[in-house]
RNA sequence: GGUCCGUUCGUCUAGGGGUUAGGACACGUCCCUUUCACGGAUGAAACACGGGUUCGAUUCCCGUACGGACUACCA
């Protein structure tokens, strides 16, 4: 099956994993799914001083929890195994030294410093330093060194690195599934090093390298690789391979303003742009995260994967399934988009809405008897955002006011409607069923019997009993509360009420 | 600075040579409700600008403006 579908997922483990990440992790997911193909997870770990420990694990557990399961790679394994990079270093160095056999990269032992000495010199006159057909004549490398020199440097251990042979002249073209056909001059391309001078592969060479044995048939990453992709177009070339389909995906943009999408951001607007918590294993820094912020996998997936794609009907809400059954590369946007918590949010309702109270009551009302935390769940699911809100809106309908609402007093408290809340209390103990639709009756009968209209003075009964002018169904309340409370909530209203003059 | 990419309501977006430019979030109003929320209805709200091409351009082409990404022995 030459032409079958593989998409892979190639994270760097330098810590928590972004949310624009997962996005890119997702829509190579529900590629593969779609079509059949095989979703790869691959570690991305060529650069040691950035690696984090944790960082790895913590992506594994993210993709987890949103249901974005690999096929083959880190923790599941493969025929391309291993599939760290860290681990892949020979490969690597051996496809480097056939570019360096063919002549298409050179060795090349200009020291950090001396190029960064370069990099200032171009500055003051003005221009860009690029190591290229035009500079690596008068730099040091094994284009222009004298070639005895060359082997001598390499025989004393000198450190060097390996770079691509960048030809002066020509066009390279891609088709972008995106965007389609781009078109850059090699002329703006630089010798990009291939190979570090501590024997690791760049990102470029690994990729490309990895990409081909591997197979992957489609590259779906984010747009800020748009710019390299003539250079991994180069080496494709200079290996003689044929590139695959690549797909650059619109960055996520902040909220406020222009820019990518940062942790700064969510700091500042105080939402997550984690999937999951993460603390940072050197300042203990906590970094908020969808999950522990109450965000629910399935609402995550749906809001994230219409930041950037859609599916060209009207339906707004889609399960994973629904998400793999529609989507396309095609339908995928050029634009970058805003992350809009607003959204967010509104989906997390929508499927809070879809899960089942007695499901909702264990988990988010573990505390509380099944009924009882059922009987809540029905009472306030309209109006929350995240289950954590369940809890927080129990505790406080069952704390007795030690307040009452400033408004509905003065514009309600009067000595009609004292009379009536006195008339309750006298009321409600008659009761002999304490259930919503008993107790509505029972008030209702004797309210009009009185003359007492019922609108006149459920509005102040409820801030006697709760303390707010507005909440959920007072009948549910009064049933969940049970008599004896209301009437001493009662109680406590009609004394601490402002005395009428 | 250079290279590349982008631009439809405030936001996510549909659409695409002739449409009342559609939907969703947010917002306003109304209905439902004793209140709030939910729900329903409804309203306000957009084709960046300038040139072409065309009978006709928001749609195609070219510029301009604006925005963004990249520009490391990071990914």
């Amino acid at each position: 099956m030459p032409n079958s579908v593989r998409v892979r997922f190639a994270p760097s483990p330098t810590g928590p994993l972004h949310i624009g990440g997962v996005r890119t992790a997702l829509y190579n997911f529900l590629l593969a799914r779609k079509l059949g193909g095989t979703f790869i997870l691959r570690i991305e770990d060529t650069d040691q001083a950035r690696f984090v420990p944790g960082a790895e694990d913590y992506i594994l557990e993210s993709l987890a929890w949103l249901g974005i399961s690999p096929d083959e790679g880190i923790g599941i394994g493969g025929p391309h195994e291993p599939y760290r990079q860290s681990e892949r270093k020979e490969i690597y160095k051996s496809y480097a030294q056939k570019l360096i056999e063919s002549g298409k990269a050179y060795y090349a032992f200009d020291t950090s410093e001396e190029l960064d000495a370069m990099r200032a010199l171009f500055e003051s006159k003005g221009s860009a330093f690029q190591y290229n057909a035009v500079t690596r004549v008068k730099l040091r490398n094994s284009l222009a060194l004298p070639k005895k020199e060359v082997e001598q440097l390499l025989a004393n251990n000198t450190p060097y690195v390996i770079r691509l042979k960048v030809p002066a002249k020509g066009e390279i073209r891609f088709q972008d599934v995106i965007r389609d056909w781009v078109h850059v001059h090699t002329s703006s391309i630089d010798d990009k090093v291939l190979m570090k001078s501590d024997g690791m592969p760049t990102y470029h060479l690994a990729n490309v390298v990895d990409d081909h044995i591997m197979q992957i048939s489609h590259v779906i990453r984010g747009e800020e690789w748009l710019p390299s992709a003539p250079l991994h177009i180069l080496l494709y070339q200079a290996f003689g391979w044929t590139p695959p389909q690549f797909a650059h995906l619109p960055l996520l943009l902040k909220p406020e303003g222009n820019g990518k999408l940062s942790k700064r951001d969510a700091d500042l607007g105080g939402f997550p742009v984690f999937p999951l918590e993460w603390k940072d294993p050197q300042t203990g820094a906590i970094s908020k995260g969808f999950k522990q912020e109450g965000y629910l996998p399935e609402a995550t997936v749906n809001f994230l994967a219409f930041l950037g794609w859609n599916p060209g009907t009207e339906q707004e809400l889609f399960s994973l399934k629904d998400l793999i059954e529609a989507f396309s590369l095609e339908r995928i946007n050029k634009a970058g988009a805003k992350f809009d918590v607003k959204k967010a949010q509104w989906f997390n309702q929508q499927y809070l809405k879809q899960h089942g109270a007695k499901e909702l009551a264990a988990t988010y009302l573990p505390s509380l008897e099944a009924e009882k935390g059922e009987a809540y769940v029905h009472l306030f699911l309209d109006r929350i955002t995240f289950p954590q809100d369940l809890l927080s809106m129990v505790e406080d309908f069952l704390a007795i006011p030690d307040s009452y609402d400033a408004d509905v007093l003065a514009s309600k408290w009067n000595s009609e409607t004292k009379r009536a809340l006195e008339l309750l209390l006298e009321i409600l103990p008659s009761c002999t069923s304490w259930h919503a639709d008993d107790i509505k009756q029972t008030i209702q009968q004797r309210l009009e019997t009185a003359g007492i209209k019922m609108g006149k003075v459920m509005q102040l009964f409820r801030v006697a009993l709760s303390g707010k002018g507005a909440g959920p169904d007072l009948m549910i309340s009064l049933e969940l509360w049970g008599k004896d409370q209301v009437l001493a909530r009662l109680r406590q209203a009609l004394d601490k009420f402002p005395t009428l003059s």
